[in-house]
DNA sequence: CCTGGAGTTGTCCTA
DNA sequence: TTAGGACAACTCCAG
């Protein structure tokens, strides 16, 4: 009986699963494995809400795999170490796992692959994760792209060029016995209360995931192209965290959404152009591998940060800056793990531009709390605020919170679902309740300062600080 | 080889 | 009230 393990990291499903099905395809004995290595990733371990998703997801996996006939193995040490324990004990022949991209992690499997096949064992490594290999795409000069919209006219005529694998259907166990570490033992599930606050918001797992997405095609992703930009909208697709632990793929996303009418095509193209990014955000961290710490654009080496950061950073984190659409989009992450995108533009611009605190700052915590928390769209994100990255938004783009609250927001739903504490006043004043006139404040019982902070900085002066230190980075003309 | 246009997500001032 | 211009520098590519 040949036995293969495989290996699972970032692909927790059964659907459109190239190494589990090509696996199961040519060996009598299949092994699931999922091994506990947060120290791998260094500082990008999994941060406390992506524990509690691979906690959940983890259990939807183990069960899907029951039901095939088959059992997920946990393990935790040495990724090395323990392949090689269980190949030892099940005489195991080949090693299968499909790819992740982050810099430590290629590095990482390269090492694992040239030392497993020095001692005879077949390991084989999919791609599945992203819509195209960052490898393969470079510009005309023969380097990497660094502006998405050239990436996106590349690759734009091949996103639907995806094949999608069926099901697997059935797996069998080898015949002796393996040991697992039960689930709860590997130390992923935070044991605050505030995960029972995300968990009333979020469903992880390989049939959530396909409930999204279906909910998505059978509305037609009504309003997605328009709406997308409204926070208080649901039209968000919100698979992100499924994506990102992969119980579903780009490649059936990309599939399913073909089926849209041509009525919708606007909408299908909004979405499809959401993954090119995805993927422009993975190309980005292949080519350029030191940017989740590092500037990409040189010149932020030398950038006047705050240096001391303490006060304004918890402030910001815990949504008590007196910016009322910047707080609603603190406590929406703080409560949910999730924030809508836009409002996730405004709060790193806040940071950044207007706190002046080092955008690494905000990415960590962004990291520790997000239940997508992705290590390439993170970098890019932030980069891109700041001003540092590719494609980045320019020096004089600064966001204002109030402004942009008046646009889009204007009818306050989102700040008044997040800060209820303000919820009685009206739309005039609610985005910048400082501007209240006292007998306003009065009549709706908020004292600002108490109930409400006043705000942490002026919003023009902090805008004229921005501008101001930019400017000490500037090319001399 | 050179040149010009365009580029996910903005703000503010002036006329 | 609203539209237009200024606010960089750089990347990529079509012509």
């Amino acid at each position: 009986m040949r036995t293969a393990i495989v290996w699972f990291q970032r692909d927790l499903r059964l659907n459109d699963n190239p190494a589990l099905y090509q696996a199961s395809q040519r060996f009598e004995q299949v092994i699931p494995l999922y091994i506990d290595a947060p120290k791998e990733a260094g500082l990008w371990a999994p941060g406390a809400a992506s524990r509690w998703w691979l906690h959940h997801s983890l259990a939807a996996l183990s069960d899907s795999l029951s039901r095939i006939g088959s059992l997920l193995v946990i393990r935790s040490g040495d990724t090395e170490a323990v392949l090689r324990e269980l190949i030892g004990e099940q005489g195991v022949a080949a090693v299968y796992w499909n790819r992740r991209y982050e810099p430590w992690a290629e590095a990482r499997d390269q090492t694992v692959t040239e030392s497993l096949s020095a001692t005879g064992i077949d390991c084989r490594r999919f791609h599945t994760g992203l819509l195209h290999r960052p490898q393969d795409l470079l510009n005309r000069s023969g380097s990497p792209y660094r502006v998405f919209t050239p990436f996106w006219h590349r690759i734009e005529a091949q996103m639907f060029d995806q094949p999608v694998l069926p099901r697997v259907r059935q797996l069998n166990a080898p015949a002796k016995p393996v040991a697992s570490l039960p689930l709860a033992d590997v130390a992923l599930k935070p044991a605050h209360a505030w995960a029972d606050s995300i968990a009333a918001h979020w469903r992880p797992g390989q049939a959530a995931a396909e409930a999204v997405l279906q909910r998505l095609v059978d509305r037609a992703a009504d309003g997605y192209a328009d709406g997308r930009d409204y926070p208080a909208l649901a039209v968000t697709s919100r698979l992100s965290p499924h994506l990102h632990f992969g119980e579903i793929s780009p490649g059936q996303i990309v599939y399913r959404l073909q089926e849209l009418a041509a009525g919708d095509a606007s909408n299908r193209q909004s979405l499809i152009r959401q993954l090119a990014w995805r993927d422009f955000a993975y190309y980005l961290l292949h080519h350029f591998p030191k940017t989740p710490e590092q500037p990409m654009n040189p010149r932020f080496r030398e950038f006047p940060w705050r240096s001391n950061t303490d006060r304004f950073l918890s402030r910001w984190q815990r949504g008590r800056t007196g910016i009322p659409l910047v707080d609603a989009g603190m406590t929406e992450l703080w409560e949910t793990g999730w924030m809508h995108n836009r409002v996730r533009m405004i709060t790193a611009s806040f940071l950044t531009k207007n706190l002046g605190i080092h955008w690494l700052h905000g990415a960590r915590w962004f990291w520790d709390t997000l239940v997508d928390a992705d290590l390439a769209n993170n970098t890019l994100g932030w980069q891109w605020v700041a001003g540092c990255g590719a494609d980045a938004a320019p020096y004089f783009r600064i966001f204002n919170p109030v402004t942009q609250a008046r646009k889009f927001d204007a009818e306050g739903r989102y700040v008044r679902r997040w800060l209820p504490q303000l919820a009685g006043l009206p739309n005039r004043y609610l985005h910048s309740p400082w501007e209240a006139p006292s007998d306003v404040l009065e009549a709706t019982g908020i004292e600002l300062g108490s109930a409400y902070p006043m705000p942490l900085v002026d919003l023009g002066q902090s805008r004229k600080a921005a501008l101001a230190a930019y400017d000490t980075i500037r090319t001399p003309a």
